[in-house]
DNA sequence: ACTCTTCCCCGCCATA
DNA sequence: TGTATGGCGGGGAAGA
């Protein structure tokens, strides 16, 4: 099995922060290697325009996209195009035009390359470009808070959601803005080598482990380290001791406040409820246990706190989809060829 | 499948 | 008056 290849398309005045976002995650090296081929291709090779005052230089056109695996469109910022020329900043302006301005010739790729099975993920106002392509008719989608009315009125036939961080169909998916991209490229990245894996790219990266794609988008921007990074902490301390009671008065106190004020704090920054959180950091746990020991799934749930095998079942079909042992048997089938794969790559 | 208990989460409101 | 806090109670879900 020849390594997977994803093609970003750049497009100008590209937005670099959307475009690191698939760089870092796809591009990152665990072990001095990555089980990804990261290309990039733009509609008129050359020197591309970003949005900041570098330039981009981008070898090769759409022709890149016939073979991808996986086609990301780290934004589409064509709509600031104007404004830049303009002499004016464009930020918070919306343009009318933005959909009209995906070449033809785009979609038209995206089509072919969609029917024959490749996936395409968007970041941030890269969902345009899906929703002008017509992948997204009928289906879920997001994107940057700033653009959701704006989504939502050209493309009608779209159900648009501006709360929550992604959306994955499987064959295509939509993210918010910035660090949502990085958060939708992991989760693509956990699909498809597993949690653990994932886990090391996002250290690598230096980025929250995970985040669910139904947590709400930031409501205020407010990063976690607000309040001198109480509530921070105690994530870190909680995602330490998960076979240990949870409970909102346990965390509460952990973060020395009152319970009330701590679950209304708790799901203002971080978007889900304490509840929430920490059940999603448990079965999350439990993949990460599954993939890489032989522990049995009795044992496995109570040290990520689950308590019982009957209950880490259930929380595992809600959240995976499938049963911890049926899981665990898909993965280690696909060891053997990818740890091949990865001997041919550094040999 | 059922009960019983505990905990979650949120609206409401008094307080600082 | 505006803003953040935190106690209380209930509806409901989770777990034993």
């Amino acid at each position: 099995m020849s390594s997977h290849r994803v093609v970003a398309l750049v497009h100008p005045p590209q937005s670099l922060f959307e475009l690191s976002a698939a760089v870092q995650v796809f591009g990152m090296c665990v072990a001095g290697h990555s089980r990804y081929e990261l290309c990039f291709c733009t509609i008129h090779p050359g020197l591309v325009p970003t949005d900041t005052r570098i330039e981009l230089e981008v070898n090769e056109g759409l022709a890149a996209l016939n073979d991808a695996d996986t086609i990301v469109i780290p934004g589409w910022n064509a709509c600031r195009e104007h404004h830049a020329i303009a002499g004016g900043e464009g930020y918070g302006e919306t343009d009318p035009a933005l959909g009209d301005l995906v070449p033809r010739a785009l979609v038209e790729r995206l089509h072919v390359a969609h029917a024959r099975g490749a996936r395409v993920l968007a970041i941030g106002t890269g969902t345009f470009v899906l929703a002008q392509a017509g992948l997204l008719r009928g289906r879920r989608a997001t994107t940057n808070w700033q653009w959701v009315a704006e989504l939502a009125a050209r493309y009608p036939e779209i159900e648009v959601d501006g709360n929550v961080l992604y959306v994955d169909h499987g064959d295509v998916a939509t993210s918010a803005g910035v660090a949502a991209g990085i958060d939708l490229c992991l989760h693509i990245v956990r699909n498809d080598h597993g949690a653990a894996y994932a886990a090391d790219v996002s250290r690598g990266m230096a980025a929250p482990p995970h985040r669910a794609g139904d947590q709400a988008q930031w409501s205020r921007n407010v990063p976690l380290h607000a309040n001198g990074g109480a509530l921070a902490k105690v994530l870190d301390w909680a995602a330490g001791h998960l076979g240990e009671p949870l409970t909102v008065k346990v965390l509460a106190g952990q973060a020395r406040m009152s319970a009330r004020t701590f679950v209304r704090r708790f799901t203002e920054e971080v978007g889900e409820t304490p509840g929430q959180w920490v059940l999603t950091q448990r079965v999350s746990a439990a993949r990460e246990l599954l993939e890489r020991t032989d522990l049995p799934v009795e044992t496995i749930a109570v040290r990520v706190g689950l308590s019982s095998a009957v209950n880490l079942r259930t929380h595992f079909r809600r959240f995976v989809g499938t049963t911890p042992a049926e899981y665990r048997r898909g993965f280690q089938q696909r060891k053997p060829a990818e740890v091949r794969a990865e001997a041919l790559v550094s040999g």
